[in-house]
RNA sequence: GCUGGGGUUCCCGAGCGGUCAAAGGGGCUGGACUUAAGAUCCAGUGCUUAGUGCUUCGCAGGUUCGAAUCCUGCCCUCAGCACCA
């Protein structure tokens, strides 16, 4: 209907030449920073990642309007394994990669392009800010940077001397889940650096070593319940299997030889010094520590290779499988006979209770064993759903027995702890790592996790940083406020964290180790602040060699003297001296806005970074979080593909549809779904709006006023004022309920009730026009040209409301002619009436009024309906029947106590006689219920008309 | 499991002690306009009734003169849980 393609171009130019986006230090305007949380450069744009861009742009323009001097600048984050491995596959020409890039417009020319690292993130980042365009973002692209460009590259690596000045970089050893060949990396559900494997968990065991025949040599088992050992009675494994012994440090070690692969990546050089056949095991014994006994090796068929060592402890009373595997050789000398074993000793073994948990009692894996009804080993399902609900309630609820030693009475959440470290002390056990399900790195190989004895951490768990930003975020405003009660926490529960790898990873070289790279989430902490310097790199104001740690130094932290400095780095101090204004012009950052994926990551980095190296006056203000736009397939994401190229969106609904829809289809704190209906509604509102200002510029409009004019200044204000606070609070569904729906339902009352006064409709409606210059400016500039204005609408202020306009009495009026309206209307439906001649609308008896009024006050002072009723029957003794039960309507629905006066309703009446007549198409009388004796004068309230039609 | 968030009338989604049968939108029904369709406008949309009354806001209790809104228990659901921005 409306070519919104046209005129969003029109005036997305007219921006762009008027450059509103480029902004510097205005020493006499108050400055707002925001930006939105950056993102990876992995691929295209999609609907997800424009929910919260155009968010972020509308509260800039917002504030713009305000009188702020805004800055929204942008960057690329495209460090770490993405843009390589997305290269790579276009490199090697992966069919449906190249499929991929095609459909979305790429020629041959840029899949060529694409398929560097480094043409890809400047391909891609180039796409981004072309996108910012497209979407109506009035930001300052000058300053667009990518963490993988040289001058960001020194920013970090002044970060990153500053922690270590500040102490806040130490080594320790570290156990990182990492691809054989690449090196470390995140195993996560987003796998950005995996091709399967995301959801895994890294477990941590406790390696059990059982003192086998020769000196040092240990039957090795791995367990997540070390507290279970006090109940150990044999182990098991797989009597067909062959196991190895692998020498680690001075030890043999017999184990799966799947274990001695994943071990080679946790202990200095194991090696592979024999085999030894499950056949010869069984029937051995081996000594078990805690219960300081001999235990027998048993051949069972549930252990897996490729889980642990191969090789399990048995613990019958607290592991339902072991006591399946136990019931199973007891019930069958047969079975016994076959492997060798003497059927009566395998009978005397007896499970021994150690943990008593709630409902389970003693004995809980065999107790539930029967519960369930499980009849051999080979039960798995039964077993694992039996494994979980013991391991659950034995966690939660248990307490250790007298016979546990040291450790009874304890609660087993704290027993696993203490046992665990005593055994590891005594060289009795020690830590191992698994991943609970096979990960495969992008690259195809195997990931496993790996010990890196001298790991890089940066240190978020010390206590004074902690304190110090938990102590920040309290004067901050962060929304949800949810968040904000919950930071704290998070920021306690934040721990240390591997900040630097090895390995071939776009990045900053680690300055301290250059065989290491700064992982992704440590280079995108302080971002903000480079804005201020990516200005003049971009332009080469600056050089490279010109960004040295004495310069950061001066800028960002005015340290240092800028004479000397000038000198030795070759800037003018002039430079210098504007760079330095400019950070403290600009900073601190007012708003970061970001997804809710942030929450727990990036948003806590993000504020320690600031506070632990920057002064408090330049540590971030404000933090918006907003939640996801999500498909019936789950989360919109670029690795997922499927719906959200943006650019057919954008031509089939227009940018402003869709910005009004990421706005009003929901809060910003739930998910959405993006779907063709709900955008085709937004795009059928704006048709609406440009329709309705297309008539009302047709319309012939008049010079007379009446109470409606002053009611729909009234409502026009009042929705101003809401606008206002809500756009504080970030509540956009509110704010745009308002601009797109009720204030457009306002204009439509206000015209059918008889309202064409040009002067209030041309004040009001230039005025509401500015409001849609938040989320739909586009429609906004063009309305505002078409109603002859001369002026930009993102360059105007932002409409103040005219308190002096708000009148509640005013509005409540109104209301009564609202619900007279539909009260009339049922009337006239019920009367089974074809057609109306005449309604007579009654005036309720003055006395009432009176008893109205005294009501109230009464009802201020007291509930009791005891003390009210006598009281005001006293004083209308001659109505005293209809006062008992008028007054105990009232109290159980206080919506009917309205207090107005007779007159005033009458006059209200007499405005709206001819408006009701028109409506109605019959005549209207307006009567006081004195001056009659009809039944309907009787029933007349004060603010509820008697009705009579015929 | 831990830590948080939710469950509202056909649907989406506001509301978070009285003004709530519950905003707004969508859908549906009826009417106006139109040759017609679409768009637009107007009305209706829990059950009932000359404008009243009755029953609803996950389930079961409780606090209160009064609860969708507060408290307790339960059921169901969603998210985050670390080298992923």
């Amino acid at each position: 209907m409306n070519n919104y393609q046209d005129y969003e171009k029109k005036w997305q130019k007219i921006w762009s030449e008027k450059q509103i986006g480029f902004v510097d230090v205005l020493e006499n305007k108050p400055k707002f920073f925001i930006i939105w949380a950056y993102l990876t450069v992995s691929g295209f744009h999609h609907i997800g990642h424009m929910r919260g861009f155009s968010y972020t742009d509308a509260i800039a323009r917002y504030k713009r309007m305000l009188g702020y001097n805004v800055l929204l600048p942008a960057g690329g984050h495209a460090t770490g394994n993405g843009a390589i491995s997305k290269a790579m596959k276009v490199k090697e020409r992966e069919p449906e990669v190249i499929k991929h890039y095609k459909e979305h417009g790429l020629e041959e020319k840029e899949i060529e392009q694409i398929s560097t690292p480094n043409g890809f993130v400047d391909f891609f980042t180039k796409r981004y800010v072309k996108d910012y365009k497209d979407f109506g973002f009035l930001g300052d692209w000058r300053r667009f940077t990518v963490t993988t460009n040289k001058d960001y590259q020194k920013f970090i690596e002044w970060q990153f001397k500053k922690l270590k000045e500040k102490k806040l970089l130490i080594q320790k050893p570290y156990y990182a889940t990492a691809c054989v060949k690449c090196g470390p990396v995140a195993v996560d559900p987003s796998e950005m650096d995996l091709s399967k494997g995301g959801t895994a968990q890294k477990h941590e065991y406790t390696l059990i070593k059982l003192k086998y025949k020769e000196p040092n040599e240990y039957v090795v088992v791995v367990t997540l319940r070390p507290e279970t050992m006090f109940g150990q009675t044999n182990v098991w494994l797989d009597y067909d299997a062959t196991y190895v012994k692998i020498k680690v440090e001075d030890e043999i070690w017999i184990a799966s030889k799947e274990f001695a692969e994943k071990i080679k990546f946790q202990k200095e050089k194991p090696s592979i010094v024999g085999e030894i056949k499950g056949t010869d095991l069984v029937g051995d014994y081996c000594f078990a520590p805690l219960i300081e006994k001999q235990v027998i090796i048993l051949p069972s068929n549930f252990c897996d290779k490729k889980i642990g060592t191969g090789i399990v402890t048995s613990v019958p009373s607290d592991a339902p499988i072991d006591w399946m595997g136990l019931y199973d050789l007891q019930q069958s000398k047969e079975l016994c006979d076959k492997y060798e074993l003497d059927f009566e000793k395998i009978k005397q073994i007896e499970p021994i209770p150690i943990i008593k948990s709630k409902d389970f009692g003693e004995l809980p894996a065999i107790n539930l064993c029967k519960k369930l009804n499980v009849k051999s080993q080979k039960d798995t399902e039964l077993l694992e759903k039996a494994k979980q609900e013991v391991y659950k309630k034995g966690f939660h609820t248990g307490v250790m027995l007298d016979n546990c030693d040291k450790y009874k009475g304890m609660k087993v959440e704290q027993a696993k702890e203490d046992i665990k470290k005593e055994l590891i002390s005594k060289n009795q056990a020690d830590i191992f790592y698994d991943l609970s399900e096979e990960v495969v790195c992008r690259c195809g190989e195997k990931v496993v996790i790996k010990k890196v004895d001298d790991q890089w951490f940066i240190k978020y768990s010390d206590k004074q940083l902690t304190e110090k930003t938990i102590q920040h975020v309290k004067e901050m405003m962060i929304l949800p406020e949810q968040l904000k009660q919950n930071f704290p926490k998070i920021l306690e529960w934040f721990e240390d964290r591997a900040c630097a790898r090895q390995g071939s990873w776009l990045g900053t070289k680690f300055p301290f180790d250059e065989s290491y790279t700064i992982e992704p989430i440590s280079d995108s902490t302080l971002y903000p602040l480079f804005y201020l310097i990516s200005l003049y790199t971009n332009q080469k104001i600056i050089s490279l060699e010109q960004l040295t740690e004495e310069f950061f130094d001066y800028v960002f932290l005015n340290k240092g003297d800028l004479k000397e400095l000038s000198e030795k780095i070759k800037l003018s101090e002039e430079i210098i001296k504007k760079i330095r204004t400019d950070v403290s012009y600009w900073y601190p950052l007012d708003v970061n806005l970001g997804g809710k994926e942030h929450q727990t990551v990036h948003f806590p980095v993000f504020l320690m970074n600031h506070v632990g190296l920057l002064p408090k006056e330049y540590c971030p203000q404000g933090i918006f979080v907003n939640w996801w736009v999500v498909s019936k397939f789950g989360k919109v994401s670029k690795s997922k593909g499927g719906i959200g190229n943006i650019k057919d969106e954008i031509q089939k609904y227009s940018v402003d549809a869709m910005r009004l829809f990421y706005a009003n289809v929901a809060n910003i704190f739930t998910d959405i779904s993006f779907n063709e209906e709900d955008l085709n509604k937004y795009k059928q509102r704006l048709d609406k709006i440009l329709l309705f200002f297309k008539n009302i510029l047709d319309e012939k409009l008049s010079e007379n006023k009446t109470n409606t004019d002053a009611w729909l200044q009234s409502k026009f204000n009042k929705r101003l004022k809401n606008i206002k606070k809500a756009m504080e609070n970030v509540d956009f569904k509110s704010v745009t309920d308002d601009i797109y729906f009720n204030i457009y339902n306002d204009f439509t009352w206000y015209l059918n009730r008889g309202g064409n006064n040009k002067q209030t409709i041309f004040s009001l409606i230039n005025k509401w026009i500015l409001t849609f210059g938040l989320f739909t400016p586009h429609i906004a500039e063009e309305l505002n040209e078409m109603l002859g204005n001369k002026y930009l609408v993102s360059l105007s202020s932002f409409p103040k409301e005219d308190a002096t306009k708000i009148s509640d009495a005013l509005e409540s009026q109104e209301k009564q002619i609202e619900d007279l309206l539909s009260d009339i209307r049922s009337v006239i439906k019920m009367s089974g009436l074809n057609k109306i001649n005449k309604i007579t609308l009654f005036v309720s008896e003055n006395w009432k009024y009176d008893l109205y009024k005294d009501l109230e006050q009464l009802l201020n002072e007291t509930q009791n309906v005891g003390q009210i009723i006598p009281k005001l029957t006293e004083k209308y003794y001659t109505h005293k029947k209809e006062v008992g039960s008028l007054v105990t309507r009232i109290i159980k629905n206080r919506s009917l106590l309205i207090t107005t006066t007779k007159q005033k309703e009458q006059e209200n009446l007499r405005e709206a006689k001819v408006f009701l007549e028109k409506t109605f198409s019959a005549e209207v009388k307006v009567v006081f219920a004195e001056d009659t004796d009809n039944s309907k004068a009787k029933q007349a309230l004060p603010g509820k008309i008697g009705i009579l039609v015929e």
